[in-house]
DNA sequence: GGCACCGTTGAATCT
DNA sequence: GAGATTCAACGGTGC
């Protein structure tokens, strides 16, 4: 039997490794390979600039393969219960295939899906793809209960076996018997650019990672030729503020899906092969581990984004400080490396995983008292690779509401870049105003004698109104509503 | 994947 | 050139 088979592509952005997609090639007529902008998920003020940038980059390079294909990506907008009901009957559709999405959200959305599929007599087959496992079979194994520790996960997946190898692209030959697609495809079901969706492009920098399972495995090629650095990579031991990112920065492609995670261990798996290398949890068969970890603690433990209701989340009495929270989000705290970092993530939509650290520490526990989870919305915001379940995950290790519970140990926000780069030059390139500022005084601005503030060009502090000392603490900088270093640029810009 | 502080150690430098 | 001093590096410890 020839079915005419929609395959909904939401996370999974990728030809490679895609068992649900050649799913619906097999006997099979008319395929329509499809994607819905969903208002729920892809809403402006959840998505920002560079992430809307690196989701449009990534659906084009789908358009592009697909075409190789002599297929197309169909896109449209609108909630996925109203869109796909009209599509199945336009259409007549007789098959639905997609890649099983753990969030939440996504499970009552594929349910729903699937109950209006199953109404009209369409079959619809789904996949596990997105992560190296099933995670409901991890958490069946523990005895119905999420691995709470790194160590109790690896017990687990060992018991699993290795992940199953990743599965080929669709070739030209798979899909000779499909028909081609309508004429009038651009304008019904074309890709909208970010200016056709409305969108602000005005703060867009260069486009350091684009988007696409091309550029995905082109990365991965890249990393995987040297094998020594990959042997030996620990990532404790990576800097979070080198001039050019020292991971692999293939984090994107991995939450975009335009890189199945399978995929990348196997390719890890054959580097590793005879050689000495290391292990979990810092090798990078260990961050894909702990990937796989917040993935399985987000399916098993109710409200796992939220403190409230969350049983695995410390409950703590943060404070609500609006002009802390703004100031840390905007880049003003005015310690500078927590700002280089905050700079960093808005304007690249990526930064070291233990910068991360450092600017989370900074807001919860370590600094600001704020709840971590309005620093989730500012990651998942900002984040090219701001993953529903590992944003949560980290946040409540971070701020040590879950999983890690030393809340002593504490980034220092000015030491703590320190060890990594003496001479701030990371600072200096994303806050250019502090570059002549001596390397002595550059993580605390504000020790540096009037005299050298004045030679770097950049004054730390004006003097207040009202206040005796000229050099005031680090925390009265901080605690008060503290004019910020390119607020005194400006001011004195407009005196002179 | 803290940090600061302290004591030890050993090599380099000074007197 | 012996003894004193300095200092970076390291490890242990408590928060």
């Amino acid at each position: 039997m020839a079915h005419v088979c929609i395959h909904w592509f939401r996370k999974g952005l990728r030809l490679h490794d895609n068992p649900a997609l050649i799913a619906a090639i097999r006997d099979c007529k008319e395929l329509y390979p499809l994607f819905i902008l969903d208002p729920y998920l892809h809403d402006n003020t959840r998505v920002g600039i560079n992430r809307w940038r690196f989701l449009i980059s990534s659906l084009q390079d789908l358009d592009c393969s697909l075409r190789k294909l002599n297929s197309r990506l169909f896109v449209v907008k609108g909630k996925p219960e109203e869109v796909l009901p009209k599509l199945f009957t336009k259409w007549n559709v007789t098959k639905l295939t997609y890649e099983y999405d753990t969030e939440p959200y996504s499970l009552s959305r594929d349910k729903n899906v699937t109950t209006l599929a199953e109404e009209r007599g369409i079959q619809v087959i789904y996949k596990i793809s997105h992560t190296l496992y099933d995670i409901d079979r991890i958490i069946e194994k523990n005895n119905g209960k999420p691995p709470l520790t790194y160590n109790r996960l690896r017990d687990i997946v060992k018991v699993l076996g290795s992940p199953k190898k990743p599965i080929p692209a669709p070739t030209l030959e798979d899909m000779k018997n499909l028909a081609s697609f309508s004429e009038k495809h651009k304008q019904e079901y074309g890709i909208p650019s970010l200016e056709e969706l409305g969108l602000d492009t005005s703060s867009l920098a260069e486009e350091i990672f684009p988007g696409g399972e091309q550029e995905a495995l082109r990365r991965l090629n890249k990393y995987m030729q040297r094998t020594g650095w990959v042997c030996s990579f620990e990532k404790p031991n990576t800097s979070p503020n080198s001039l050019s990112p020292s991971t692999t920065v293939l984090s994107p492609y991995v939450t975009f899906g335009c890189l199945s995670a399978r995929t990348f261990w196997w390719r890890l798996a054959e580097v590793y092969q005879g050689r000495k290398h290391s292990d979990p949890p810092v090798s990078l068969h260990g961050q894909l581990l702990w990937r796989e970890f917040f993935y399985t603690a987000s399916v098993g433990i109710p409200n796992f984004n939220k403190m409230q209701g969350n049983t695995v989340c410390t409950q703590v009495d943060w404070d609500e400080n609006q002009e802390y929270l703004a100031a840390w989000r905007e880049a003003r705290t005015g310690f500078p490396f927590i700002d280089a970092i905050m700079t960093q993530l808005r304007q690249e939509g990526w930064m070291h995983h233990l910068a991360r650290h450092a600017v989370a520490c900074f807001l919860t526990r370590g600094d600001l008292w704020i709840s971590w989870e309005e620093g989730q919305k500012v990651f998942e915001e900002l984040l090219l690779d701001g993953d529903w379940a590992l944003n949560a995950g980290n946040w409540q290790w971070l701020s040590a509401s879950a999983f890690f519970h030393q809340f002593f140990r504490v980034y220092s926000p000015v030491a703590f870049g320190k060890k990594t780069d003496k001479n701030g030059d990371y600072i200096k390139k994303y806050l250019p105003i502090l570059k002549k500022f001596p390397p002595q005084y550059i993580y605390e601005p504000w020790k540096a004698p009037r005299s050298v503030q004045q030679a770097a060009g950049c004054i730390a502090y004006a003097r207040r109104p009202s206040a005796s000392s000229e050099s005031p603490t680090k925390k009265q900088g901080l605690k008060r509503k503290a004019p910020t270093v390119v607020d005194l640029m400006q001011k004195k810009q407009k005196k002179s």
